[in-house]
DNA sequence: CGGACTTTGTGATACAATTCACAACATCTA
DNA sequence: TAGATGTTGTGAATTGTATCACAAAGTCCG
């Protein structure tokens, strides 16, 4: 139990679906599970997941593994799930309005408590008892506030300027939909939503599959 | 010009990024840009960048750069995109309908051929010129076109059933939102889009820094 | 033309992540 | 109690990835 370097990022990313393959065991009445068995669940191995944990303490018990309860309560608090953290969201789209609306953000350590709009036909609706505000008011909201957490499903185009007015107002962490690669000083924790990405790296395969099926069948 | 080892993945989920960024600079009539020009835009060091490249080709020129048009039409090349992939969607909810809509989709390389969902009350509801079809339909639909990708976007206790009634039928590649990992046959390629997650995983450093900042302010 | 710059492609090197392998411990059964 | 079985936590070994550094080649300019 040493514990001399942090944890690495890919590490911090693995954690998130711990707790939630740990939530799926705890709904079906399951209370002890082993670094195998969890490792089974999610396609990551033992060894792993044992490795991983091994940066934040020992949860485990030898001979019958991690009660799920109490491994899932380690996480979440690793996780800083304990907490509530406020989250704003920029671009009511048709995006923007399925983030509104998906229940698991909300649930589980995040809050949004502010939507943002710049087409002033769109300003005044509500949506889910939000009300959309105008990008005027962004920066106020989460200085006031204490907004920690942005959400960017703004066209391309605006992402990069909104995103230095959140910066600039005391966001930390952005989870951004918008196909561009974000500008932020050191510190901001950024992640990308990106399912274009995602599928133009699924053609590769696709058409290597393809161009050996070709090649097989002359 | 080895080329002996094949590309690891990692290299192929950065290539769309890398297309993405010379389609912007088209767009600024930009002709040519240098492995450091490039990296600046996207965050990733130039020697990553001709790294990466290297294991399809030479596709520079010394001095100079890359010619930005014929560099992109070898990465969309490289990707399989100058074919066009049909794909299926499952789950016509909020996420499923900001899927649809969204233009992305559609653009390059794939397209959007049939959505499905098992809300009888959802059926024959038309989206963007695409009816709803019921799930009973998907594997008939998949087989007949020769569909290769799906999207899913089912809640995640249906997302595990309708997955593999998509590998039955052919799928061999699967964007996946629902909270779940999916288990699939060796060879299916499945990339997730998972914003919980991801939320999840900057908590952890939001929550460092409220740590830090307590310990130095007593 | 020649020298100062620039940039690529790539072996070599350094760094990072994963897996292995096993001692230490826990439980169960008879 | 003892032997069989199962599991953790973790150094060591392995595998994978990113960076360095430089020869080779092109451009620019007076």
């Amino acid at each position: 139990m040493e514990r001399l370097d942090l944890p690495p990022d890919v590490v911090i990313r693995r954690l998130p679906l711990y707790a939630r393959s740990l939530r799926y065991l705890q709904d079906e009445g399951i209370q002890f599970i082993s670094s195998h068995g969890l490792g089974t669940r999610i396609n990551v191995t033992a060894a792993q997941i044992r490795k991983d944990l091994s940066y934040f303490g020992e949860f485990g018990k030898q001979g019958i593994g991690y009660n799920v309860n109490k491994l899932l309560a380690h996480i979440e608090h690793i996780l800083g799930l304990s907490k509530e953290w406020l989250m704003v969201l920029a671009g009511v789209g048709h995006l923007g309005q399925a983030i509104v609306r998906y229940e698991g953000f909300g649930s589980r350590g995040v809050r949004l408590v502010g939507i943002f709009d710049n087409d002033p036909a769109k300003v005044g609706q509500v949506i889910e008892d939000l009300p959309i505000l105008p990008d005027e008011d962004l920066a106020r909201v989460i200085h006031e506030l204490g907004v920690k957490i942005a959400v960017v499903a703004v066209p391309a185009s605006h992402a990069q300027s909104i995103v230095d007015t959140m910066v600039a107002a005391g966001i930390r962490a952005i989870l951004n939909y918008a196909p561009v690669v974000l500008r932020v000083p050191d510190g901001i924790c950024v992640r990308y939503i990106d399912p274009i990405t995602a599928l133009h790296s699924m053609t590769y395969y696709l058409a290597q599959e393809e161009d050996k099926r070709r090649s097989q069948t002359p």
